[in-house]
DNA sequence: CTCCTTAATAGTCACGTTGACTATAAAGCC
DNA sequence: GGCTTTATAGTCAACGTGACTATTAAGGAG
């Protein structure tokens, strides 16, 4: 920052801006996206859904407000919560976001496995997870915040690993497959994802004594572990093909 | 955002948050790349260089407020700086990035065109084009900022059209490839670069007429506009190949 | 127990893109 | 008038990809 503040200036004299968090939560949870959303108990918007999310305490970065937040949200300990995918989406900063106040809003994308229903404890009590093609309409600026974080996260699948933060520990590559098709909307040929992925070293790695996953229909499926890698190279682009942060 | 905050909140009670933008304003000079800094008149820092910026206005958005900067350090008018590309880089909050008061910044990258030197007006008294390699050590927490813009656009450069954001209104594809070159710091081969980017629709578009820039040593080059498209389909990947926003 | 269905996995093949090169054209320079 | 420099055209082999076919191994219905 500049010194376009005037000389003298008093933190206090301005108008203050409030600064939050806004968090978009994502699950594939029976070949659907889905997103947690809480229902507003206070004007404006009482009643209405909104994305989760909260203001920053006094010393707080907002990743660590964001990471607190969907602990809370989540039901999960901080301890787990800690490990999840979290990552800055943007900031929203319209002076009329908030018919309050003045509230400029940094949001954050996280990407979790299927989780249990989150628990009521705090302001998770009126927590659920939403199929993402039916959570519109949402308080304030959340759809556009919502939109922009499909999208994000559409286009980073196709250039990062980020899908296993989808899956459980262990799972097998048909379910990575399903994250690909249920965050894209398309149908992907299971024996070309099954070569690109395997050929990218890095993205998975074959869990040890190749144990495989019995119990659904068909030939039981090897299991694999989220890799060290987080770039892909080369890319594993969508069908067609139109993206973008 | 949700209701977090205790019943009965007073936005005045609270010590309050700064918003500030701060920009990393990038152009290719010479082979390499530059970026725009401004001496600091005053503590902290003092003396130091830093990243261009300023506070909020009470009735502006993040954007508004960072071309409105864009504009003051540049010496541009606004009408020609709205043009120039503008681009949310991500949100800094750390509470200890600056030792005044809590200030969350939001940072802008902004890609022009070699520009004439800043005029002084303004804050722009003590502007100067740094090249990138000699910019460190910055103020505040503006190094970790603007390596985060130069990761950024780097890779962004693979899988948009964002490059033409750096060449006058016509341009060759060589000084379109330097700018490749320039900011990837490799050496591309051209007939290939060429080859790939007229086999993009939309990236670039020949002037009509065919007119070609002499002066230079060489044979003449024709000269391009940049097209209408946004992403690149497929991706100009960079030859060995990390990346990531 | 046996066929049928389902899903995982192996393998093939043609096509398009890419990287590495070679060749030619058209300017300025000494 | 050669020499250098840059733009542009073209070639070729290697590789990645999309579209398919084939095989294996489980559960389920009769």
């Amino acid at each position: 920052m500049s010194d376009t503040r005037p000389a003298g200036y008093d933190p206090y004299a301005f108008e203050p801006f409030a600064v939050t968090v806004d968090l978009a939560v994502f699950t594939v949870r029976e070949s659907r996206l889905h997103v947690l959303l809480v229902e507003r108990g206070q004007d404006p918007y009482r009643g209405a859904w909104a994305l989760p999310g909260g203001f920053l305490l006094p010393r707080e970065s907002a990743e660590a407000a964001a990471r607190r937040e969907l602990a809370e949200e989540t039901g999960l300990t901080e301890q787990t919560a800690a490990d999840l995918h979290l990552e800055q989406l943007r900031t929203y900063s319209d002076p009329d976001r908030d018919p309050r106040m003045r509230v400029v809003s940094v949001a954050y994308t996280a990407l979790v496995p299927d989780l249990p229903e989150p628990r009521g404890g705090g302001d998770a009590a009126h927590a659920r997870w939403t199929p993402l093609s039916s959570a519109a309409p949402l308080a304030f600026d959340h759809d556009t915040i919502l939109a922009d974080a499909h999208g994000r996260i559409g286009a980073k699948l196709e250039y990062t690993c980020l899908a296993t933060a989808f899956c459980p520990r262990e799972f097998t590559l048909g379910e990575l497959q399903q994250v690909y098709e249920t965050v894209w909307g398309v149908e992907l040929d299971r024996p070309n994802f099954r070569r690109k992925v395997l050929a990218t070293p890095g993205f998975v790695e074959a869990v040890e004594g190749e144990p495989r996953r019995t119990g659904g229909r068909g030939k039981p499926a090897a299991l694999y572990r989220a890799g060290a890698a987080s770039a892909l190279h080369p890319p594993l682009l969508r069908p067609e093909g139109r993206q973008q942060t």
